[in-house]
This record gives structure tokens, C-alpha cells and sequence, in this order.
DNA sequence: AGCCGATCGTCAGCGCTGCTGACTATCGCC
DNA sequence: GGCGATAGTCAGCAGCGCTGACGATCGGCT
């Protein structure tokens, strides 16, 4: 492990592979997605509001992760192409309950089928049972925990 | 796969998995290379430096796969610390040769020993196989072609 | 020798993300 | 009725990666 002479192969420092593994999906869902006039970011947006009960945007964006004022501009946008639509929660005047539209859906369902085409084409370079065991591996790494599917 | 009910669960998304995976391992890696002032970026850039002869930036910059203008604010940062140093190359004297001082071969050792303990630690809610055939997995997808180590 | 296209490093500027902090409207509770 | 907490919004900042431009330099051609 001295600085010198040994390279130090990038490709086995965990950082790098994840980073890079990554970008390279976004590259290939990004293409696959564009043709539909959105994303993965998108899709999952739509993913997580079509799922069980109406969400608020809080709500939301705890499931995704990410911060509630970027799910603003995520659902300014949803709303922008008459994918989604805010709706005061009765209950509780604060929460903007979102919504998906008719149209939402029907992208939802088109867009999910090309993702999971995505996905495996994406994974076709490992034999399957690798995929699935990778699939496995950073589900426990990106959750923590070891949150086996339902 | 239609839209309601089903539930989609967000860890079958292979985009999830990689950003958050990433995401965390990136904190921890912070966070464990805080203390000695560096960060798993640089520190990569120290590691494609010290691997061998010399390299200009944009020579570094691919091995890294970032950008020639990315790393600039690179070495700027690497030399308001003294661990590096731009030499202009006297054989084409367009090229910055950077080349690592003795304080930068010193903070990398001691940083790379600090990586790898931290990726043993965030490997480690994996059994080793898994953890072994992750990394596998991943440098195929990262890589786009099944480069075993070296 | 002189010229010209290509290359390297640099910088300014843009766009995207993700955050903080502040503000308004609303809630729940005392 | 009043008060602290919460949801959504917005402005502003920082990091990152890119494009496009520029000056310096190289290499090849004539």
C-alpha cells in the first residue's frame, strides 16, 4: 500500500465504482426516457405519488429522499406538464395533496415498462444471478439496513 | 406493473439504489477523511498521480474521468496545500506536469489506509463473498467491459 | 523560415442539485 | 384567543460538470 509504483487500480476504489456505475445508468435511463419527455428523477416522482394513498409533498418527498424544497420545483414541473396536480388536502389546510392526472398514469405505465427494459439491458453485462445479488448488495448499502422486498 | 396499488417499492429501482448507495458511502468516506483535511476526490487524484511516471493534468483528468476544466480547480486546490505542484513540462511546455510533494505522498498514505479501513467498515453489513462479487458486478457496469484487476 | 491547424491549461459563464433561512398560511393545543 | 410547530414557497448560496472562448505552444507543411 505504499504511494509508489503500485497503481493503485481506480476501479477498485469503492468510490469511483459507484460514481461511475451510477452516471452511467443516469446516461442510459436518461436516453431510454427522453423520447417520453421525461426522466428517472420524474418517474420516480410519479412512482412514489401512484403508490397506495395520495401523498403530500412532504410526504413524498421523504419517501425519495430528497430535500422538500426540491420536491417544489419537482412537482412545479409534474403540474407544468399536466402530469400531476396539487390539491389543498381537506383535512389539513397546510398539505398540498398531489395528484396524479389521467395523463400521469398512462406516461407512468408507458415510462415503467421502458425503465425496466432499461434495467435489464443495463445489467445484461453480468450473468443474471449476479444482477440480482448486486440488486441485493446495494439495496442493504443504500438502505442500512437489510430490508428484503415485500 | 400497472400504476396503483402496487406499491413499486422504490428499492427494486436500480437508479435509487445506485444514487443511494453512492450518496452514503460518499458521507462516510467525508467523514472519515475529514479529520486529515481531504476528501475522496482529491484523494483519488493523489492516488492517479502517484501510480507511475508523471502525468499532466488532462492526463490525470482522464484516468479520472472528469473534466480537463474540472481539473484545474483540482490541482488549485491540491496546491494552495502543498501537497502538489504544477511543473510545466520541458519536453511540450503546453503540458502542466503535476507531480506530488512529499507532504501530498504523506497524506495520501495516510489516507488511503483510512479508505480502505472505510470501505471495509461500510462493506461490512455484507457477507464477504457478496462484498467481493459487488465489486465485481460493479466494475463490469462502471466500466462498460469486465476488466478484472490487475 | 513562416504559417496554420491542433492541443493544453485557464477562465467566465451556464445549468442542474441540494441545501439554508426566511416568510406566509395553517394547524393543534393550552 | 394566543402560541409554538408544521407545510409549502421562494431567494440565495455552494458544488459539480459542462461549453465556449482565449493565449501559449506544438507539429507538420510548404
Amino acid at each position: 500500500m505504499t504511494s509508489d509504483a503500485r497503481p493503485e487500480q481506480l476501479t477498485d476504489r469503492l468510490g469511483y465504482l459507484l460514481k461511475h456505475a451510477h452516471l452511467r445508468y443516469t446516461e442510459t435511463s436518461a436516453r431510454a426516457l427522453a423520447p417520453l419527455g421525461t426522466d428517472g428523477r420524474e418517474l420516480a416522482v410519479l412512482a412514489v405519488l401512484a403508490a397506495g394513498a395520495p401523498l403530500s409533498q412532504q410526504e413524498a418527498a421523504g419517501r425519495l429522499g430528497v430535500d422538500r424544497t426540491t420536491m417544489v420545483a419537482l412537482v412545479d414541473a409534474l403540474e407544468a406538464k399536466s402530469l400531476a396536480e396539487r390539491v389543498r388536502s381537506p383535512a389539513d389546510r397546510r398539505k398540498n395533496t398531489v395528484r396524479l392526472t389521467d395523463r400521469g398514469r398512462q406516461l407512468l405505465d408507458r415510462a415503467e415498462e421502458v425503465r425496466l427494459r432499461t434495467e435489464r439491458e443495463f445489467l445484461a453485462a453480468l450473468p443474471a444471478p449476479d444482477a440480482a445479488a448486486l440488486r441485493a448488495a446495494l439495496r442493504v448499502l443504500a438502505t442500512g439496513a437489510d430490508d428484503r422486498d415485500s
